[in-house]
Order: C-alpha cells, then structure tokens, then sequence
DNA sequence: GCCCAATGGCTCGCTGTCATACCTTTGGAG
DNA sequence: CTCCAAAGGTATGACAGCGAGCCATTGGGC
C-alpha cells in the first residue's frame, strides 16, 4: 500500500484570510446568523476565530462587497447580515472522487450525530432548539429552504454536545450545499424532506437511536441519488 | 440559544511550523510510516503539505530533536523514522468536556467508517491491506501497540474510500490516544482487543456493515469506559 | 574513477499577518 | 444637551512564512 495522501493533506487550505471569508460565509449560508442578524463585534469576532483584526476586516469587506452583510458604525452599529443574500454562484466543475468523498463523510456524521443526540438526555432548551429549527425549516419558501434546512441538521449535531463534531458536520455541509446548488430544488422534494425531517426530530426526541440513524440515513439517500445522477 | 460556539471556533489552530509539527508527529505515532521507513523528500513533503520548505524543515527539525526522526544527506539519504520511539509525554490535564468531545467524535467516525468499509466492494489490495494491518496489531509488543492499533484502526477508513473521512478519523485518534497514553495499557485489555479487532475485520470482509458497525461500537465502548473512569 | 542525480542544508528579499494604538461615528443615559 | 461607551475605520512597526536560488553531501551508474 502506497502513503495515504489523507494524512499528507495541506497543513491550511489557504491563506488567513481565505480561510476566514470562508468561515464567515460558512456562518451565513448555514443559517446560523439569519438576515437582519448582527455578527459579534470585530474584535471579539477576530479573538474567536484567532485571526488579527486587520485579517477579519479584510474578511468582512470581502463579504460587504459580495453582498452578504453590511456595517454601520457608531454604538449598536455592527456587521449585520442582509435580508436577501446574493445567490450562490457555482465554483469549479465537480469530479466524481469529491462527490463520493464528501459524500461518504457526510453520511457518516449525519448518521452518527442523530444517533448520539437521540442516545442522550437532551435539556429543554434544546429540544425547544430542535422544535423550531423543525418549523422554520417546514415553513421556509424555496429561496430559503437550504438554510433553514442546512440550520436543522447543524442544531441535530448541536444536540451531541460535540463541538468537534458540529464542526465537522458544519464543513461537510458547506460541500455538499456547495454541490446541491448545481440542482435543481423542486417542491415535491421538498415536502417530502420536510416530512424525514420530522420524522428524524421525533425519533430524536422520543429518544430512539436506531430509529433516528435509520431515519436519516433515508433523508440523506434521496440527495445522494439526485447528486449523484444529475453530476455524474 | 446562543452562537454555536463551534462555527467562530479558531480558523487555525496554531501557526505553520506548529501545525506542520502535529502533522508529522500524527504520521509516526499512527504507524503511517513505521521505524526504518523513510519520509518522503522535503521537497515533495513541503508541497503535498502546502507549507514552505523552510517550515517545513523547522519542523523536522523539532521531531528531529525530539527523537522522531534522523536526516541523512546525498542520494538515497531522507528523514527516517527512528527504530525506538521516544515515550509519550502526557500534555496539558483532562477536561470533561474535551474528552466527551473526543469520544464522542470519535464514536461516530469509527462506526460509520466500518459500516461504510463494510458495504463497499473492496479491491484486492484493500483486503489484503486490512489483513496485514489485523495481523500486525495481533503480533504487536506492548510498546508497539498504540501505533499498530491506530494503524489498523486507519486502515479500515481508507477502506471507505474517503480521503475527508481517513483525515477526520486520523485526527480525533490523535486526541484519544493523548488520553490513553495516560492509563495504564494491559495484556489482558490488549488480548481482548485483538479478538475484537478480529471481528470487526472479519465483519468488514464479509460484507456485513451492520455486523461491523456492532463490532465497531462494542470495542470502541471499552476504552471509552476505561477513559472516563480513570480520568474523571 | 568520474560524474551526476537526488537529497538535505542554507540565505535573501518580499509579502502577508499580527499586535497595538489611535480616530470617527453613533445613539442612549444622565 | 452633553457626554461617553461601543462599535467600525485607519495607521504603523515587527515578524513569520514564502518562493527561489544556491551549496554540500552521498552513493550508484557509466
């Protein structure tokens, strides 16, 4: 057997501020600071992400010129995230050794991350998390179906406890939203995700872990089909 | 509920050089590339790792002073792993919180990776692969076996075919391993270990992926047991 | 016996990134 | 009305990391 490349991957999958703009997308597109949203302030923002503020403003301004968010100064100013957000614009073609990849990992931790969440004891508030992110995504129109949709499988991974694992989840997510924006989103999927979805939060909450893993296992064979037919 | 902490987590954690260190160190102490077993030139290392060469040799440098490796010039000459590896020293204390996070991370890839490996068509090189590492670890040394264990443990990812996926699996061993090398390793844990490990190939080579995943997730229980209870 | 290709070892100037400090704007509290 | 706290905007000097090039060493092929 050869070395395995995995392991010999880049050390960074680019320059600060790349990796930053793609943090601070990453935010926005998953749904976790909604429109009208404020960011926390630059300098706490630079703190968390461990990056100067210099680099994060650099960041910002790439987002304010893409469309994403704007600021306002003075005291309650901010960074805050527009209502209606540019449409994402296709990268570089696929190949079908990404689509797989990116594939099989997401399978892995969507799978896994229900299960966790339904194996625990979950608190109140999130399982009043889970119900909402549930509504939202249910009521969502079709321009906003993928972030709502992208913001309750996050909460699902919230729901582990596992930040590593969120993060993860979280990375996945943008690659294969990355890919699902090349397809068509036509409403009969999306009711019919709409009612997987359900019935993923209720085996989660009625604490059923095989019942979940199953659940979105099938959730995520649908996309996975549909990917893999229309770019292959 | 508040920000998920877990999207502003730090873009990178550390600078180049730190970085570039954690992963040369990742490649030896998972068994990639075993005592005696050459690193691949500078030249090619410092690109597939997207580092500078300079950096990149501050950091061989450091595994260099820290017993890893030894360089040797001219032509056929290289960094090798060095036949007697310098103990594990434990680093900072335990938190709960991180070793849940670990576990709890760790669970989900290890279990869905085996499901996945299991329900692929694998390649003669891939089963033979599994088999050698499975026969490895069976023969290990009690010195030998954290490395030989991850190494097999590494295996069955690739056998997913997802390079994200070994990458991720690689890592969160990483952690846990920093933890194990905290409490005590004995034969008999290790006997036991090795009947496991058995099942789980067998499961994988046969094709059975629920099989696996069972397997998978019973072995991974002891250690985690074993974790929990002597660090908290 | 000589050569040379492949490797590690080293230096220099350029650019990106950082920490720090200060300026400007804004709106509520007093 | 005035003040000021909190936010974005700007400037500067230090340093880490980079690319590129060259040097030194080694062992096998001719």
């Amino acid at each position: 057997m050869p070395l395995p490349a995995a392991l010999f991957r880049p050390v960074r999958a680019g320059n600060a501020f790349e990796e930053t703009v793609e943090r601070l997308v990453q935010a926005v597109r998953l749904g976790v600071v909604p429109p009208g949203e404020r960011l926390p302030a630059e300098r706490e923002l630079a703190t968390r992400l461990g990056v100067s503020r210099v680099t994060l403003r650099e960041a910002i301004r790439s987002l304010r010129d893409a469309g994403y968010v704007e600021s306002r100064r003075g005291r309650y100013g901010g960074t805050f995230v527009n209502a209606s957000l540019p449409v994402a614009r296709p990268g570089r073609p696929v190949e079908a050794a990404g689509l797989l990849d990116a594939l099989t990992l997401r399978a892995v931790l969507e799978t896994g991350a229900a299960e966790c969440a339904a194996g625990r004891a979950l608190g109140p508030a999130e399982r009043r998390n889970l119900r909402a992110r549930l509504a939202e995504c249910s009521a969502a129109s079709l321009e906003d179906y993928r972030r709502k949709d992208s913001r309750l499988h996050l909460a699902i991974a919230e729901a582990t406890g596992s930040a590593s694992l969120t993060a993860a989840l979280a990375d996945v997510r943008m690659r294969v939203n990355e890919l699902l924006d090349r397809i068509p989103l036509l409403p009969p999927n999306l009711a019919h995700s709409n009612d997987q979805h359900e019935l993923v939060v209720g085996r989660i909450l009625d604490g059923d872990p095989d019942g979940a893993r199953r659940a979105v296992s099938e959730h995520l064979a649908g996309t996975a089909a549909l990917l893999r037919g229309f770019l292959s």
